[in-house]
DNA sequence: ACATAATGATCCATATATAGACCATTATGC
DNA sequence: GCATAATGGTCTATATATGGATCATTATGT
C-alpha cells in the first residue's frame, strides 16, 4: 500500500525487414527451383554432387530447389547452369548477342529519367 | 647484439568465401540487369520510383541493374516484374501451368538419386 | 545558362543468409 | 528385408548483403 513497485521491461524488437513479393515473382522462383530439381534428378546427380560443383552447401541447394526467394541470384543461376537449365532459353552465343542489343538500346535512351514538372494536357 | 627482439604480429584473416561463377551465369545476370534498366527507362521511371515500389533501397537497385550476382533473387525478380521484364517469356497463367507440369514430372522421377555401386559394363 | 533532379559512389551499422555439424527419416540397391 | 546412401530438417557462428546517410557528378527541363 505504501509502495507499489512498477517494473517496466523494455523489449527491443529487432526491426526485421520483411519483404513482400508479387505472385508472379513467387511463381517464377518456384518454377525455376522445380526445373532445377527435375533436371538434377534426370541427370542422376545427388544434391551433394551439385552443391559441391556449385561451391555451395547442401542446405542452400535445398532452398534453391524449393524456390526460396532469399538466395543469392548468383548461386541460383550457377546451379541452374550446372544441371543444364537454360536461362532465357538461350545458349551462350545468343546470350552475348542479346547483351549487345540491350547495350545499344540503352545507349539511345536518355541517361537519366526526369519527371515532368507539370501535368501534360493531352485531354482536349 | 645481446638481445634481438622479434615481434610477430599475428594477423587474423577473415576467411572470406569468394565464390566463382561460370561465364554463362555472369552473362545471364548481366543481361537480366540490362533488360531491367532498359525497361525502367522506357517506362520513364526513376530509380527511386522503382526502388520504392519494390521495397528496396536505391543502392540495391543499382547493383541489380549492374547484374551483381550477390543479390537476393527475390529482389531481382520483383524489380523485373515491376518494370515489365518477363521471366520465362511467360505470363502468369502459362507460368502456373508450367509449374504443374514440372511437379508432374518430379512425381515420376525417383525420390532420391542413388549412385551405382559399381561401374556399369556396357562395353562388350 | 541555370537550377535542380537524377544518378553514381562510398561508408557504416545491422539484419540476415550461409556453411557446417548434427540427427531423423526415407528410399534405394542388393 | 537389410544396409546404408540420400534427403529433410534444425541449430549456431560467422561472413556478408542491405539500408540509409552523405557527397560528388551528371544530365535534363525550362
Amino acid at each position: 500500500m505504501l509502495c507499489d513497485l512498477y517494473v517496466e521491461q523494455i523489449i527491443i524488437m529487432p526491426k526485421s525487414i520483411t519483404r513482400t513479393y508479387s505472385r508472379y515473382t513467387r511463381e517464377a522462383s518456384s518454377l525455376l527451383g522445380g526445373l532445377i530439381r527435375a533436371a538434377r534428378k534426370e541427370r542422376q546427380l545427388t544434391s551433394q554432387d551439385v552443391a559441391d560443383r556449385a561451391g555451395i552447401s547442401r542446405g542452400l541447394l535445398q532452398r534453391i530447389e524449393k524456390g526460396d526467394l532469399k538466395c543469392e541470384i548468383g548461386a541460383v543461376f550457377e546451379v541452374a547452369t550446372i544441371v543444364g537449365v537454360k536461362l532465357f532459353d538461350s545458349d551462350e552465343l545468343t546470350l552475348r548477342k542479346h547483351i549487345r542489343q540491350t547495350e545499344d538500346k540503352l545507349a539511345l535512351l536518355p541517361k537519366s529519367v526526369r519527371k515532368k514538372s507539370r501535368v501534360v494536357h493531352d485531354e482536349f
